[in-house]
DNA sequence: GTGTACTCATTTGTCCAACCAACTAGGGGT
DNA sequence: ACCCCTAGTTGGTTGGACAAATGAGTACAC
């Protein structure tokens, strides 16, 4: 289920189709920019319907592969990154508590695991930078604002480390990320309560001080958990 | 362009569908679990065609809302967070030095920093099967199959964490992780190396030894980046 | 010669009707 | 009461049709 290779292995004629497509960008060089053969060309090609060409269309375009106008035709993209992004601000109304648990659990093991990569990576150049951000939160006026800055703090935190991997993964996060921020730290911006951490972590890189930084990461982070707990629960009772 | 609604805004009678399918769900309180109408119930509702209709629960089906299977219906689900991840396992065909790094850096940060949880979590029944995988792996007859279970050694301590999203993650980087290790493991798992880090590994999580876990684990996984490198400058010299 | 307006083939968007294969439910026979 | 079989339902696929907008080529006016 997880693995796409699976959709082609289905033997739905759709997903075929979809994966041929992908091959025939692959073999045929094709980058992005470039245009796709018209629909009915690649019903003649994979000899199949126009229907299912269009479906297998419809599923490129979801992926951000490829952008297809009316009339003029289908040209290859690459928007994986905002479809991604897309999916995420699909329909969260509701952020399940498990939802973010695992969130929250993957920063904690992501961001207090990388401080020794913070700390020889850090120049006081980034500090400085960090700071501002760090003001600008806290001089934010609404609640969406300053979580924006809240969130640009630990993305440039994160990508200290070096790793667009793990920073790609951070921008798919991120309207979730967003949308938790937005929801429970209200009270606590306000009262700068997540600006004091903040210098408090940048403070401990600045001093290379691992324990000090770890700890103040994970309680940090859990500060908000405890926050988000609280509404939930207000919300029940 | 990032921004669904501008899709519903955009007049296409697919992307309208689209919405309107997400407003009966939202309406009518359907969740996770529930049964959304047939394809020919949906057309008569909306006054459209079923072609119209298809495309609509492609969208639906490739952002992870609904789960469509044949002569059955259509069921929603939340496998947002799959499809997001789902989308940047397209092109993974080269592996590069710089792929490489960043996968074991994600890696070692995971897998490190989860000590404290696996500790926790980890109960004789689960030692006794990681160790089972560990034996099948040296007894393993091919580099690939080896390779297999070396990943699934290392995939069943990420599921002790019981964070479903780096779950996730892993299973997305499966390719090319294992291309990773097919790559360059061949004389490590050959000796035994890989089998007795594994064995150490678990040894560490018997006795719950943070300390020497963490360096174990980071070990293991330089030693296959060591490996890695080797062979790339061979095949460059 | 140049620029403008027009025509027309092309391409995607949508719709319709039909058939297939598999699953489900219900009836009929034992 | 149990089993088998049939008919209806449902998603998957096909082929064809028309509408609307685009873009290129052409004819015409100056």
């Amino acid at each position: 289920m997880v693995n796409p290779s699976q959709d082609a292995a289905n033997g739905s004629a759709v997903d075929q189709i979809v994966a041929r497509i992908r091959k025939l960008i692959e073999t045929d060089g094709l980058t992005v920019g470039d245009k796709l053969p018209t629909e009915r060309e690649l019903c003649e090609t994979f000899a199949t319907s126009r229907n299912t060409v269009r479906e297998a269309m419809r599923m490129l375009k979801a992926y951000g592969i490829v952008d297809v106008r009316p009339k003029v035709g289908a040209t290859i993209v690459d928007q994986r990154m905002n479809r991604a992004f897309d999916i995420f601000s699909f329909n969260v109304a509701e952020v399940s508590r498990k939802t973010f648990d695992e969130i929250q659990g993957f920063r904690e093991l992501i961001e207090t695991g990388a401080a020794l990569h913070i700390f020889s990576a850090a120049t006081p150049h980034d500090l400085a930078s960090l700071r501002a951000i760090n003001q600008q939160m806290v001089q934010a006026r609404s609640v969406v604002e300053a979580s924006q800055f809240d969130l640009q703090f630990h993305t440039e935190l994160i990508a200290l480390i070096g790793n667009k991997s793990i920073l790609d993964i951070y921008g798919i996060m991120t309207p979730v990320i967003l949308r938790i921020m937005q929801r429970g730290k209200t009270r606590r911006i306000i009262e700068g309560e997540t600006f004091r951490e903040h210098e408090a972590i940048l403070k401990a890189i600045e001093t290379s001080d691992n324990l000090a930084y770890q700890y103040l990461m994970r309680t940090h982070l859990r500060a908000g958990l405890a926050t988000f707990a609280d509404e939930v629960e207000s919300l029940d009772g």
